[in-house]
DNA sequence: CTTGGAATGTCAACAAGACTGACGTAGTTT
DNA sequence: AAACTACGTCAGTCTTGTTGACATTCCAAG
């Protein structure tokens, strides 16, 4: 709407818009080195995470619902889940109203990993944000909100309202 | 629960952390994805893309400088750009000063590709800029250049001065 | 000048983690 | 009873990361 403005011309030019690819490119690397690290120690790899960090978010939650959020085979999922159930980290328990179903939930052990992982990552969340002060944060988190695909944000725009 | 307080201790919460990190995982997929359907079909993949991305950067730049930027081994960069120089998309000249380098240059087709994939992401982070504004934009900016590792911080503010 | 070391880049082999396709098995729905 | 769904698995491929070994080139110390 405020079209027109010559900060609204500059600003989407496209070298502007190259930089700001690039700074995506560079900060999503901080973003996921600190995890990284803790994982290479144990040989695990950023899949172990992501498998962790939702089944943390959403205890009980199935195989297929979190096929949908990561958007991976089965196959590749599965490889994962395997490793995680059989080192004792994920529990995976046929479901009781249907019985196809495994719910999955994280083990004492699984849960002590998923807080040292995300403790590393909040940290340097948290001090980004702190420099960057509140306004640069919200408007952070608007721009990325909309750079999801619009399914994916229906999806994270209910996770926003609570968990349930 | 209350929004609306800016006021440092609730901003920081673990809760809203874990949002944002999970927006930052979403985001990044949507910020890839146009740009991956692109080059899947010509049996290419994101390091390609990178590779391309940085070589039109800094026409001329050294594999060892490409090597820094990307953090990958040199041997993993080279099987890119093998692929990329057989394709006829990058053109790889021996050093004139120092016989060692190989100092990297774009092709025409190099560079109507790399202007194909730019052109979709853009086209994605520009819309996402527009719908959620300048102020947003700027902040987004600020958080992500604090997301970064220092060095490559550095680096990334050298950049921005213009590409001398 | 020669020689040894450092820098640069290439080749080979391997692993993680993504993919497709096919199939099996149990459980649910029609 | 038949069809569909949820999950697991086997087999094979691809990209992209890794190490290790090696060739070439440059430079500096003896």
């Amino acid at each position: 709407m405020a079209q027109g403005h010559s900060d609204n011309l500059l600003f989407l030019t496209d070298e502007q818009l190259r930089r700001a690819i690039e700074a995506m490119f560079f900060a999503y690397r901080g973003f996921t080195a600190d995890p990284d690290r803790i994982l290479a120690e144990m040989n695990y790899g950023r899949a172990h995470h992501r498998a962790i960090h939702f089944i943390h978010r959403s205890p009980g939650t199935t195989v297929n619902n979190l096929l949908a959020i990561l958007g991976v085979t089965k196959q590749s999922l599965n490889r994962v889940l395997r490793t995680l159930v059989e080192d004792g980290l994920v529990d995976s328990r046929v479901g009781q109203r249907d019985r196809r179903e495994r719910h999955l939930y994280l083990t004492e052990r699984g849960d002590a990993l998923e807080r040292e992982l995300s403790d590393a990552q909040r940290a340097r969340m948290r001090a980004a944000f702190r420099e960057a002060g509140p306004t640069a944060v919200a408007g952070f988190r608007e721009v990325l909100e909309h750079m999801m695909d619009p399914e994916l944000r229906r999806h994270f725009a209910v996770a926003k309202e609570g968990d349930r």
